[in-house]
DNA sequence: ATGGCCCGTAGAACGGGA
């Protein structure tokens, strides 16, 4: 079973860049990221034609996030919540459904901007509130996933100029203790269960022809429950849609369960 | 020294992203 994460940056403009992907790469679950889309805007009927489930929630202009899932595999998935009951938010960040006897949390986190500012202080705070919430959702039982555009490079070596990035929004303090934090309820950042290629990123500034110079960033993740791990057999950065005509600045992770 | 791109909402620039 392969779980994929991946922020398309306006999925009005990259539906093609999504339908394309997943027919090379017919993962079972595949959870979206600043889809930017009202719900009645969403493409339902294209993923659908597709051989695609899906659960999303969206608002105008910013955030929006969505859960496919694929029909002949694992069939639909189960909404559990379309925001955190613990956190009074009007942006839509966060997905939780119940698919093939898990539990998948697809979420964007906020960018927070700057250190100090106002979107910073919201970000961590958003973040206190989804490992609270994280938290009790495994308690429940299933095990769970925790995936999405987490804006944080959790280390240096997910950093391509780590001099350049120290102590930046998304490699701040605060911000790493918090990932951490959410690995400390019982997850495990799939990437790393592996000998993986020095300079791994996840996302290349549009200017300054970052992707060329793979100045990237790791900043998407899949985040496995602990009871997982040994059946965690694969977790790869997909950088082939990075390479196509108008991209998303963000590439798909994937992480694949063993039986 | 600064910003350099892309997207959505506009219907011109601007906020937001990272």
């Amino acid at each position: 079973m392969k779980i994929a994460t991946w922020n398309v940056n306006s999925l009005k403009v990259r539906l093609p860049h999504v339908l394309d992907w997943l027919a090379e790469q017919p993962v079972d679950v595949l959870c979206l990221q600043e889809t930017k889309l009202v719900d009645d805007k969403f493409p339902a009927a294209a993923l659908d034609a597709a051989g695609y489930h899906v659960l999303y929630t969206g608002q105008p202009t910013y955030n929006g996030v969505a859960i496919l899932t694929r029909k002949d595999t694992v069939g639909p998935a189960s909404l559990i919540a379309a925001a955190n009951p613990l956190f009074d938010d009007p942006q839509k960040r966060l997905l939780a459904a119940s698919v093939a006897g898990l539990t998948v949390v697809c979420a964007y986190f906020p960018n927070g901007q700057e250190v100090g500012s106002d979107k910073y202080a919201y970000k961590l705070a958003w973040i206190d509130a989804l490992a609270t919430w994280t938290a009790a959702l495994r308690a429940q039982g299933q095990p769970l996933v925790l995936t999405g555009d987490f804006n944080i490079a959790p280390e240096d070596r997910d950093v391509h100029d780590p001099v350049l990035w120290a102590g930046k929004v998304l490699c701040s303090v605060p911000e790493r203790e918090r990932f951490q934090t959410l690995c400390g309820l019982g997850l495990v950042d799939a990437f790393r269960l592996f000998e993986q290629q020095p300079k791994s990123y996840s996302w290349w500034d549009y200017r300054q022809l970052g992707f060329r110079r793979n100045a990237g960033l790791r900043i998407d993740h899949v985040l496995v429950d602990e009871r997982l791990r040994d059946k965690v057999v694969g977790c790869t950065i997909d950088k082939e849609p990075r390479r196509r005509e108008q991209p998303s600045d963000h590439a798909p992770v994937i992480a694949e369960l063993g039986t």
